[in-house]
DNA sequence: GATAATCCTATCAAACTAGTAGGGTAATAA
DNA sequence: TTATTACCCTACTAGTTTGATAGGATTATC
């Protein structure tokens, strides 16, 4: 299941995108365009910005605006900072690989094989998608 | 991430499948065979059998059996019983369909349109895996 | 220096996960 | 018929994660 959290995070990308002005806007207009509660928004909007996503500006006039274009977002980086992995078990993970404990030999695992092709697919899918790709 | 449940329901089943026999085979052989917890993987075989994916038979020389061929088990139908809806927003799938509450249009909506693809991308891996892939 | 906005830490209730405990029930074999 | 074997079933629980909420600290603008 996909996470609020990541959930929040691409509305809030994709207003940002949809928004083409490069003006910071502020938390609670997001918040309340996209039905999110303003506090729990407050912290996505800030682990994108710690991942070099959005920048941001303090006080009066302040507020969040996209650092990059766009089409230069790649859904798989987006993904990996809001959900996590994108593959379903870790010991076919890229980005996170770990080994089973349970599993002696991955090579004839079946899990792996299956979720192998899962995670291909879902790569595919990331790997295809900017964030412009999703307002259009 | 997949639950141990589902990982361990695939072991199961695969190792059924492997076993190539209709005699019945005990919990405990397929727990210590797969390093699983043999009361929890004793719940994991309930709802297989449940569900009609298992035979069983109780008694001396009892235990669980395939009800069908492996090339007859479609992974579609094993994930959705072990791990519950393949997609990963419930306005997007087809058997556990749910609108959102905080979404004022699916049409327009950026999850909406990028989690469709993700689940038709594992609808396909799914529906062209049967058990007996996994195994060969 | 007042105000507006982000920044940051801590806390929390509810749900979920991965089991564990403990016995009940049916089939088999002696 | 009695003992044994093995599945059947319900309930409970420790630990983790999720989706927030609270409350203030910090910084930029006017």
């Amino acid at each position: 299941m996909l996470s609020k959290k990541t959930k929040y995070g691409l509305k809030a990308l994709t207003y940002l995108a949809s928004i083409d002005t490069k003006e910071p806007v502020q938390i609670s207009e997001i918040a309340k365009h996209e039905n999110i509660s303003q506090k729990f928004l407050e912290s996505i909007l800030l682990t994108l910005r710690r991942n070099g996503f959005l920048g941001s500006k303090k006080g009066k006039g302040g507020g969040y605006y996209l650092i990059k274009k766009p089409e230069e977002i790649q859904m798989t980086a987006v993904m990996r900072v809001l959900e996590g992995p994108i593959a379903m078990v870790p010991c076919v993970s890229l980005n996170f690989y770990e080994k089973c404990d349970d599993c002696p030999d991955e090579n004839t695992c079946a899990v792996n094989r299956l979720m192998l092709q899962v995670r291909d697919g879902a790569l595919q899918v990331y790997r295809n998608n900017t964030l412009a790709d999703l307002i259009s």
